[in-house]
DNA sequence: CTGTATCCCAGCGGATACTG
DNA sequence: CAGTATCCGCTGGGATACAG
């Protein structure tokens, strides 16, 4: 499927491997932009990592219309990526909830990455959300990590097909 | 400008803050998505960390038009991500190649996530780009660290608004 | 080979109006 | 409060043609 293309690398700074796409170019990240690659699915995510789980919260905390938080959510639900959830309160009729599922969880990255990128577009401005490690204080930095625990630098990085 | 609510958290494993963006909605994630949002302009973002420089090769890896691929270059040239650099090679006329600014490599942290939970989304099909670290050969996980080094899972994050 | 200029269509997303 | 349906402008992105 992904017709991959082993040129060397004459680029200090790039991921070791180069790879073509073709036949309908999917490739893992055009598979994220296809679910979340709108501005309305990834505000809506960033309301729900800050806890948002109403319609009416997550219309107001948007500012997206009603409309349109109807049609993504939607979308959202039938991807996987929220779950829909009757909940009742005490002396109240049913409402639904939409709440993240454990794929829509593992956004939790994308999301990190994308405020710290943010951050940096707007130091001067001083808008930028921080974050920190409740449990021992330290700020999440923007860096990207292997299971050794090292700090992975673009230089140090290998890239390659996968299930081939 | 972002005016914030500050809720409590009744949901666990949510950020432990909420905001309400007013006035122009301006928060770090969105602007982030105003850059690179599109499909064209992350699948050339890709490209790029892949080690591509040339317009033919940009084109031809990423399947976009001539045309298309010509406006996002420009775009994310006025952006600051993009850096359009003639060169010369010996006996040929100059050409222009495009290079990653250092504000475009940044978004090494957001691509690597990018890619992370696209490989999640088809392990079943066997379709994903592993990433590893050359130095020590360990994979690069999904996971967000915090300065001392930490995994921290979305319920040890805290967020905050930054410099007000 | 390295682009730019047009034309065109589909989809995003706002506005408005309407239902349970 | 919690949504749907409809209409409509704007832009993303493909196709095609042209230019240095």
């Amino acid at each position: 499927m992904a017709e991959i293309h082993s040129d060397t690398i004459e680029t200090a700074g790039a991921l070791a491997q180069r790879s073509e796409w073709k036949d309908g170019g999917w490739c893992p990240i055009e598979r994220t932009i296809d679910l979340v690659g709108t501005r309305s699915a990834m505000i809506l995510i960033r309301e729900f990592f800050f806890g948002a789980r109403r319609f009416d919260d997550l219309v107001r905390r948007t500012g997206l219309t009603e409309a349109m938080a109807s049609r993504r959510l939607a979308q959202m639900v039938s991807d996987g990526l929220l779950e829909r959830r009757p909940y009742q309160e005490p002396g109240q009729r049913t409402r639904n909830e939409y709440v993240l599922t454990d794929l829509g969880r593992h956004l939790f990255p994308v999301v990190a990455a994308l405020i710290q990128f943010g951050n940096s577009l707007a130091e001067d401005r001083g808008q930028g959300i921080e974050l920190t490690h409740d449990q021992c204080g330290a700020p999440i930095e923007p860096a990207v990590h292997c299971a050794e625990g090292h700090d992975v630098p673009l230089e140090e990085t290998v890239a390659r097909l996968a299930g081939r």
